[in-house]
DNA sequence: TATGAATGAGGCTTCATTCAT
DNA sequence: TATGAATGAAGCCTCATTCAT
């Protein structure tokens, strides 16, 4: 049941993981305990669920960003995937950050793994697209890197204010440090 | 007594927070309960205390770090940071992984903002001791933006093989990407 | 359930409060400690439960009696109410200590106290009923004094041989002591 | 030493007898817990002493009161000897009511016994001093039941305004009612 | 298929008491 | 004789999971 899904996601967020209880999860989405246990064997099954859900999620946003950005800039391409990233990040930002506590435990590092990896990968098919505007030799490391760390951005972002997310200075500013990073402004068509 | 908290570090280790049970943590350090909570009066406590070592330990070697290439440019300034940076990830990282899943319960989150304010606060003073080898004109945001960055590279990095984090090559490689963040490179054409 | 509730009781009597632990009463029981909180969500909970079935069982034995004694003399209903008080405290008397010693800790003193409020009301309506056989002037004075002075009497009692409180010569002379205490006998006198 | 029981008193009047430890008592005396269990092999010792103390004082009050009023009428004596009781009840009441309330367990109940025995013989040897002015025939029962019908009241005065208990209005009122019930005014020389 | 009462292992914490110094 | 750190048994309570209805 979806219900159940969103009812686990509404207590994770509103009192975190230690006080979220199967039997709360089943109350706020109207079903029973017993019921809970029917679609979802253990409390684990659960949260794996809304893994998997946040994460797809993300990567549908991902997918999406690059098709409407498809034949612009790199900088343009660039600004659209930070922005995405730092939007999915402000949104249940605390679901995501009780989710990201279980990680560690339970297989799902996997999921957490593979979904940056796939960020890597599709960031790093931009750099090979725009080959001539970045200046890095390693465009796979350099993907590898500008991605982590503008996760790391994001998630210290998160701790601040949670409008600094998804303002367009702040964004842009990352934008600039990511491409000065790759050594846009070094190019030959710079001189 | 330090030799619980050493014994509580241990347990973390090995077995994770959920299976870090106050007796265990006793009996690993050859105590009792009893003792335990004399010199931390709950579980947190200890966690707590365990926490302020891990800090204080970054804190010391970033400080170490600095003194020790007081004078010197600014890239062998940032390569030690981030080395000192990758090292103390790399030492005990899963008992860090634990501490860092336990920082949103707790007012330890203060703990984790103060200790990366500190680092920001230091990167900046070497940012400006160093303007002139400095392309960006907000070295406050930059700093702050290559503090995070790194960290986030950091912790992507320690899910991978272990001895990513000490390979010289690869701090190279993000002494090299920061620096062209900062827009080292560009310098020359700035003339 | 209502087993809890006897079997809490039964554990009160047999080791008194000190050893009455939850486990030990939801075993009594024939459940296990996981239901007993299910029902009684703390161990005060459970007291406070019982401290109202003994309160609530005497209240209606103290209603019994007034309206079994309805239009008979003073003599009579002051006898009778009496008697009640004395078998209630005779019946499971370890019970009923037990109880009473708890009573401080919690809100429950309210429970004594509005017992003994609701009592003192009855006996003064009792006085009124029959003010012409009443000598003293301040009514509701003397029934609280009546009431509290063979509550006491009683408590007393109830540490000797069991049988007095329910020895119709002791009863008697209870009567009789409280009879002249309202100046039953002086009455003649002031004609 | 005098000061731990006393320390022991201020304890158990300002926390109440569950969170009365005896660190806490040792503490409050400005001794360690070693040295208290030097003097006190036990908890219980403690409160034993501490009853004893306390059942001390009741006692020479009370001699004090008799002796002090040598010579005069039965209602000047049995006005002092509630006067008494009730200023010693008012003094540290919450001392007096934990204690109470641990008497139960203990062999103390014998300390209780043994005073309230004390007591009734004294008051059995006022009324027969002063037997032309006691009307009930059976002074043995009478002194027993107003003995303890005081203490009843003063208990029951104890859970309403402290001030009652030094009442001279509430006082007189006891008293008469005291007096009555021993028929005095129905003595034939009241005529 | 849904329900929710029942289960019980196990965690955290307290505190009277001991004993080496 | 005084100290107070150490002990560890034992209590209260929680909650994931099961299963009879």
């Amino acid at each position: 049941m979806d219900s159940l899904l969103e009812a686990a996601a509404q207590v994770l967020e509103s009192e975190g993981f230690e006080k979220m209880t199967t039997t709360k999860v089943a109350l706020r989405a109207g079903a029973s305990v017993g019921s809970l246990y029917q679609y979802y064997p253990s409390k684990d099954a659960l949260l794996h669920a809304l893994f998997e859900r946040k994460t797809e999620r993300l990567r549908a946003r991902f997918a999406a960003s690059l098709a409407a950005t498809e034949g612009q800039g790199l900088e343009a391409r660039v600004r659209a995937l930070i922005e995405t990233l730092f939007l999915e990040k402000a949104t249940r930002s605390r679901l995501g950050v009780e989710l990201a506590r279980q990680a560690p435990r339970l297989e799902k590092e996997r999921l957490i793994e593979r979904l940056s990896e796939d960020i890597h990968r599709a960031v790093h098919a931009v750099l090979d697209a725009h080959a001539d505007e970045v200046g890095v030799a390693d465009r796979e490391l350099a993907s590898w890197l500008v991605v982590h760390g503008v996760v790391g951005i994001a998630d210290a972002a998160m701790l601040g204010p949670p409008a600094r997310l998804r303002d367009p200075v702040f964004i842009s500013a990352v934008t600039e440090h990511v491409l000065d990073a790759l050594r846009v402004a070094r190019l030959p068509s710079a001189r």
